[in-house]
DNA sequence: TTGTAAGCGTTATCAG
DNA sequence: CTGATAACGCTTACAA
């Protein structure tokens, strides 16, 4: 009501410069009533509250979260570290760590922080003093465990840094992960109720990946429980993850080893392999059997279909949160593994 | 030098509480030199700058952002609200988007920007105060046209507000967007030239998303370009992409208009057609063509391969940085199109 | 219940 | 080239 719509010289022209105290002059009380009255301090009276709310409002007044924050000493921010493979192709970075971002970021924004994103793919730009520089009270870190690099970086930080990661080489980081042995348990045990029984691994237990050989050991775990041997098919390194698949797959047929169903430690390398058995003549599902580990999307338009391990990326960005806000607040313990579930597709038979 | 590794009471325990004070007194000078040092004043002497960067290496300085900020007024960092769908599950969010996110936050930060990331479903969080608040000079929104309660928020910020949008409903916006009109021609004429003639598009010109219209105007063009009449075979609104190729290709093979390829205005409506036909015992791309627009994974691995426009994303993230800082330097205009590129797979024959 | 006043740790202005 | 000395806009004791 005081400047009206067409008062030429009252209306601001850039961004609101409104500080407490202009709000203050406009309801008529100090300025530390407003601040107060705007966080919600229960010692203020509800008139001046109200009175306060209304000129912040007519004033189009918002706090300047800066000095805000230097005056506290808390950010409300969490650092989010995307590390990528150097040089790569953004678009070829595996879909599922964007799920995960997103989920983190729902999961952080539920606990009242916000979410402050970083890509970072080689030494020149890995950072992470995002406490000390008062960015962020705490950071987690996403990436392969393939980008050595990053994890020498990461793992030679002050220790008093409060940080998670997702995707560590080894136990030594304070890690969250997929559930990879009970996932890869879940695989062959379906494929056994199915009625396969020559069950083939192509994966890998030296891989930097160390997921892979977890889903690696939850599949031999269930193998040696039904009375059968594990056996595994190598994965050649430094290849695209199909092409992985496409040439174990060759190998094994051409090996002469018996198998009637491949468990592949990742999607990926599973659809390779799909397209390489077909491509030799095998009928799958009938003939032989695929389950893959990851839920990408791609798996649902193969043909046949993918049967697959679906990790929980809802859940995962969940646990990241819980685990780096009981680091931060000094509490030891919360749960470090993400559910999994098995999603049955047209690879394995009814 | 001055407290060993192993003197107990100089170890500082919790994450460095330094202050460029401390640095000074350290490097045996006055406190705004250190800030000058640091921040690379050239009136600074080399023997000098030499010296108080020493000792804030000694003490791991480094400066509170917070008061940085506080003081200069702007905050170096870009806000990018991710807009999804309500209630959405996140994995299920188009993979673009991630794409696109990820190559937005590459771009800022070649700019020397940071990257503030939001996710935001519904009216109880929409949130665009990035600026009035000092968390950010400016403001990246991506999202799809469908949700329309938030462009209908985003739409209604002072109009003084710095930002881009992707996904924007209308031209009313600050858009950037890929090139469907080109994309779409791009698309007919590659059929074309592979000689089928009785082209028809599946999509809509009515929909809220704005570039189905535009790829439909583009196919269009085209096929008026080579004396054929464009034929549209309408999707039918509220359905999973998918489910509404299948069923405008089951319509489309029902309704007895000849055809012998389709243009669909998406991948995954794309997707669903090829599955359709494919159904219905059409041989593809021999008898009929496909082909799609957004490159998504997934055509890579339908049965046969998807042939399809794939936006640049790259480019994408890189125009919607430039013309916000084109916008918050007051330099109006920067390219708002970002390129396509045909990508041929096996849906279309030879 | 509200006001007064002291910082939070920088950057920037002004002398010297 | 360097040193004092104001701000920046808020939160939070401490008083009243």
């Amino acid at each position: 009501m005081v400047a009206g719509t067409e008062s030429p010289a009252a209306a601001p022209k850039r961004i609101t410069r409104v500080t407490s105290f202009d709000v203050a002059e406009e309801a008529g009380v100090s300025q530390s009533t407003v601040s107060r009255a705007l966080a919600g301090d229960t010692s203020i009276s509800e008139p001046t509250r109200q009175r306060v709310i209304a000129a912040a409002a007519r004033l189009n007044y918002q706090v300047n979260e800066n000095a805000a924050r230097l005056r506290r000493g808390k950010t409300g921010t969490l650092a989010v570290v995307m590390i990528c493979r150097a040089g790569e192709d953004r678009k070829d970075l595996n879909p599922f760590y964007y799920s995960l971002l997103g989920s983190t970021c729902a999961a952080a924004s539920a606990r009242g922080y916000e979410v402050l994103v970083s890509f970072q793919d080689s030494a020149e730009n890995f950072w992470g003093h995002f406490e000390e520089r008062r960015k962020a009270d705490g950071m987690i870190v996403i990436g392969t465990s393939e980008n050595t690099p990053a994890w020498d970086y990461f793992g030679e930080l002050d220790p008093d840094t409060n940080w998670v990661c997702w995707g560590a080489p080894n136990d030594g980081f304070p890690w969250v992960r997929t559930d990879n042995e009970g996932g890869a348990t879940l695989a062959a045990r379906h494929m056994l109720v199915r009625g396969y029984t020559r069950i083939v691994c192509i994966g890998s237990e030296t891989s930097p990946q160390r997921q892979f050989k977890e889903r690696y050991d939850g599949y031999a775990a269930a193998m040696r429980d039904a009375g059968h041997e594990p056996v595994l098919q190598r994965i050649e390194r430094g290849l695209p993850r199909e092409e992985q698949g496409r040439r174990a797959a060759a190998a094994l047929a051409a090996s002469g080893q018996p198998f009637d169903a491949i468990f592949a430690v990742s999607d990926e390398i599973a659809l390779g392999a799909l397209k390489e058995l077909i491509a030799l003549g095998y009928k799958v599902p009938d003939q032989v059997g695929v389950v893959g580990f990851d839920g990408v999307r791609a798996g649902a338009w193969s043909t046949p279909p993918l049967t697959t391990i679906e990790p929980d990326f809802e859940v995962a960005g969940t646990l990241l949160v819980e685990r780096l806000l009981a680091a931060m607040a000094g509490e030891p313990e919360t749960p470090r593994r993400s559910p999994v579930r098995l999603v049955v597709r047209g690879s394995t038979r009814p």
